[in-house]
DNA sequence: GGAAGTTTCGTTAACGTTTACGGTTCCGGA
DNA sequence: TCCGGAACCGTAAACGTTAACGAAACTTCC
């Protein structure tokens, strides 16, 4: 058990060659014939030849340079991403990590811009949230082929050619709503409803879905609406929800997908059914605190932002050392907030990520309003 | 930003004494005056020296040796907790780690005897699960004192020295128990009971007070129990549970804390009133699914052992890498698994983590019943 | 006062990889 | 034939640390 792992010199030995040749081959770098980089290749293989990390990265001293684009936010999930990738970089062993932050100030607002920015810049990789998959597939494709790899968090950019993605389980989420919904409602009869930022993005449809799907199968007496598009706009969403409670007056619960739950929430405060409604709502922020603390809001599903971008920079970090993917798809189960473990969580948002490394990250923000100028 | 950091070299220059006295001083290896040995930690310390694990590592090829005591099991909760371990062990880029893996075959047998055999060994560090804290108490010490690191899973041993603890948060299992308990018995009275390993047990105490408080604060008039102690012991659970049936007709729900659920229900049902009691289990076990899917169990509070598993060997690990820990104590949210989302849970506990990249952990197993002849 | 031992410290060869540089060959063109 | 320049390959010096080997200087004891 154990003998020493296969090095460069190995591989030359047994092949008769030196160090210098094996390396170039099986980086394929220019300044060696196709027969010998065939036969150093075959022999790595054979041997069982696994780079030595620790030697690489003390003989070449670079470091990885990774993209965060992600949007703007205070105290908000995209804060708790950005501390959740800072978390995980400081506590690679080897401090080769250095994290440029690309953030954009509004939801679609020049993230294809930021994305083409990392990629003329040349860094070694790129986290991102693309709001819109669509109108960045093509640059994602583009970084693809310039063999930068891309983890997307939160929303995945499907045919994109991606790295990977990491993201909560829609099904999961979707379907403790609906199980929770239906046991809180407990036998009631009525109409639930469920508002989604925008259909046409998969992951929203999966968790309408999951969340029809379960509560269909569970609780046959209660009927899901179609569901409210809100495109995470404070006005629209309210408006939209208003209409709704007019036009069905046995509604008995509402899912809020997005984090615009405090408009929902004003609005059946001035339809007056605030305490005849049961809420369901997702993430957490301050503004919504005081609605989980009343009973306002009986559950809220946390998607772990922290977590999310923790694995986010562990995925890409691991491509980039290793060079291999273990997964590409990372699906992280969602907390349940409610009154009773709300403390819980807060405390453990505001513990900020206690530093006494020092600042062994360096970071790079990028503020897009001025380069965009 | 971003001078080269400080090396061993540098700090022998500015001192005018060689690498080899710096290296001594640091490591307060024997050879070095006391006089010499302060000078270099005072500039070690004024410029900032961070070792530099790559050089350390290539240099000395050294593997961190760690003992894995805990229960036997097959597809159960420490089954769980050493895959984690494992997981987290085989995605460290230097490969220093090798793990042996010392197993109880039962509750209390061996385990002192186990851990004296670890430091017996002069393992580098040992991640435990102190069942009965206080009689490991004192072998803890005398660990900490040979100056090997403890990490304890899932109870906590006070008072003794360990290097950290790893568990999932009391107070918001206890709290999201009662909650649940109280929306789904939504305004009922009556009165609820919980079962626990044993109130000597910290953990299991706070549990309770957790429950207690939490539905005393938002349920009024639902009355918790004396808490039943089962010592996870199938028989006792069962016993003391249709005793608990019979004294407390008006019984609507329990809240079990232990893995005794099993025999819980069985009481139940004998008692003929599974269908009219609200059941709460902990963790996620085969036998245990039949039931949630049938909606006896209308949820479970999952203690997430692989992720325990995997903060273990990470504190662990960064403690014995760099020499500080940056958190003693690692608190996780338990995760709800209900009849909707339990498939989700399900496919991952059966996704045996794809370990492609083969056996780069050496593991070794250590057979208790052989080894303690 | 010198042999023998101790304490303190400097030197140096590893560890496995990267990288720059210096050699070979070999071929086409003068 | 000789030169210029590819194309291919070997060599050796780094990177920062550890660990082993000695070389001093200083003690102790006969």
């Amino acid at each position: 058990m154990g003998q020493p792992p296969t090095t460069l010199r190995d591989i030359a030995k047994s092949l008769g060659t030196s160090i210098g040749t094996v390396h170039r081959a099986l980086h394929d770098n220019p300044g060696v014939s196709p027969a010998t980089k065939a036969k150093v290749l075959q022999m790595a293989r054979s041997l069982g030849y696994r780079p030595n990390l620790a030697a690489r990265y003390l003989s070449s001293r670079k470091t990885l340079r990774i993209s965060v684009n992600t949007l703007q936010g205070t105290t908000s999930f995209w804060d708790e991403v950005r501390t959740g990738i800072r978390e995980e970089a400081a506590s690679i062993l080897l401090e080769n990590v250095e994290i440029e932050f690309r953030t954009c100030a509004r939801l679609g607002e020049g993230e294809e811009a930021a994305l083409e920015a990392a990629i003329r810049e040349k860094v070694d990789g790129i986290i991102i949230f693309p709001s819109r998959p669509e109108t960045l597939r093509s640059s994602i494709k583009r970084a693809s082929r310039a063999r930068i790899p891309v983890v997307c968090v939160a929303t995945d950019a499907a045919n994109s050619g991606r790295l990977g993605i990491v993201a909560v389980d829609t099904l999961a989420s979707g379907s403790i709503a609906a199980d929770l919904m239906g046991r809180f409602l407990n036998g009631k009869n009525g109409s639930v409803a469920i508002t989604v930022f925008e259909m046409a993005i998969t992951e929203h449809a999966e968790k309408y879905t999951a969340f029809d799907s379960t509560l269909k199968a569970f609780y046959p007496n209660l009927r899901v609406l179609k569901p409210v598009e809100d495109h995470d706009l404070e006005k629209e969403a309210y408006r939209k929800c208003r209409k709704l409670f007019e036009e069905h007056p046995d509604l008995a619960g509402i899912y809020v997908t997005t984090e615009a739950s405090i408009p929902v929430l004003q609005a059946a405060r001035d339809a007056d059914l605030l305490d005849r409604l049961t809420v369901i709502t997702t993430d957490l922020f301050p503004d919504l605190v005081p609605h989980i603390r009343s009973g306002a809001v009986v559950a809220t599903i946390y998607q772990r932002p922290r977590a999310q971008g923790q694995m986010a920079l562990r995925m890409l970090h691991e491509f980039l050392a290793e060079g291999a993917r273990r997964s590409h798809q990372v699906s992280l189960a969602p907390h349940l907030v409610m009154r009773g473990n709300l403390d819980f969580f807060l405390r453990r948002q505001s513990e900020e990520s206690s530093r006494e490394r020092g600042p062994v990250v360096r970071e790079a923000m990028h503020d897009l309003t001025e380069d965009l100028a």
